[in-house]
DNA sequence: TGTACATCAGTGAACGCGCGTTCACTGATGTAC
DNA sequence: TGTACATCAGTGAACGCGCGTTCACTGATGTAC
């Protein structure tokens, strides 16, 4: 692969790429030192840029971390949409069950491969009303969520058909919580003697089993 | 009360709790900016302190945050177990049912009015072995839930007996996952329609009835 | 009870450092004619 | 196709700041005799 021809050629004046190039820099400080250790200046150091550059890109610190966030949230919401989708060759509505598992073991692949991305969104400490995109990007992300569980749920009688939304919430939450503590890809995650995918697994299909629907030996 | 008088008198030479001292300014700072942004020299000034003080009580700034985070796992530790114990009047033994729904809501109001301690336990990455007190505090209070569960599904019949390490597992995501989400005492938490006790009780509920464990309409 | 002394908690000055941000600037790029 | 010019992305020097940490020190406290 070149160095001086094609892409990331030697670069001039210009920097040709320095919003990308910012962001990938504090995703990588984020992941190794936490949303506090992330700072302005290392990310311009490490575009090869100079301190000042990056006020050309972001107002200031707070907009990039909140860049960064919004980012995370779309990717998160794409891939949790894919996982819902992409069950073999299904082209309409999934099952809604396998769907569920799918986005579940989708939510933990990207706080497990993408910690950084997972801090950002989650503990950075930006408000979801920081920016208009960010919050919507985060609505995006829980939507897809929560259309899996309108499916899951109205496969139950009326009668006893519980609050999709409370379900949803369930689900968000159990994940969120196997992510945070055992699955996040850095350092501060704890010891499990099972994957998390399976601990997230069986406890959904608890759970369900709970509300009376389908799986298990008993339904 | 008096200023001059008993307990915090106007200090001479001598702080003479200065310890505590630091470790309540940590407290604040980490509620009001996040663990990255609290500060051993913010800290010595809050305690009224010069900024070289503090190296009499803690190595570095790292051994104060780790500090703050064992006090609080063991807050957390005496929080849920006397949950655990102190239903009305119970002597011995309590009903596992009733008492893993103290412990929920006591984890909730821990993670609610204890934002800085919590934020400390599972934000401030510092690792569970940086200490040996930290990692056993730890485990101390992750072992009340667990006693917890071990009664709860002593209940159960040997043959359809789940693995009480699972469920506790189960449990503690589902309240961690609800306390940071929704029930953390500061900015960074999202808006509810609904009590985030009421949101975890239903979850255990719905949990414990696919478990096959009483409550709920049909056991 | 009084005195000498060891211990220890806090001082304050100093260090080197990196940060965020501003400013007037300059070099490169693209566009109008 | 060539030239003038507007636009814009990046420069580099400078600012004030607060941080973590060290050091030799000093004032207060407690203990032995």
């Amino acid at each position: 692969m070149g160095w001086s021809r094609h892409g990331r050629a030697r670069r001039g004046y210009h920097h040709g790429n320095l919003r990308e190039a910012l962001v990938a820099a504090a995703l990588e400080l984020i992941a190794e030192k936490g949303p506090g250790g992330f700072t302005f200046a290392e990310a311009a150091r490490a575009a090869g840029v100079s301190a000042a550059a990056p006020y050309r890109h972001f107002r200031d610190r707070d907009a990039l971390i909140a860049d960064v966030a919004r980012r995370g949230f779309e990717r998160f919401a794409e891939t949790l949409q894919s996982a819902w989708k992409e069950g073999p060759g299904e082209e309409s509505a999934p099952d809604p069950l396998e769907g569920l598992g799918r986005i579940g073991r989708a939510y933990l692949a990207f706080a497990h491969s993408e910690p950084a991305f997972y801090t950002a969104m989650f503990e950075a400490r930006v408000p979801p009303d920081f920016d208009r995109e960010l919050g919507d990007a985060a609505d995006r992300a829980f939507a897809v969520l929560r259309r899996a569980t309108d499916a899951l749920v109205a496969g139950l009688p009326e009668a006893r058909r519980p609050p999709s939304l409370m379900v949803s919430l369930h689900v968000w939450s159990l994940a969120h919580g196997i992510a945070s503590l055992f699955a996040r890809g850095d350092q501060a995650r704890r010891k499990l003697p099972m994957a998390p995918e399976d601990l997230l697994e069986a406890g959904v299909l608890v759970y369900l089993r709970g509300l009376g629907l389908y799986g298990g030996e008993k339904p």
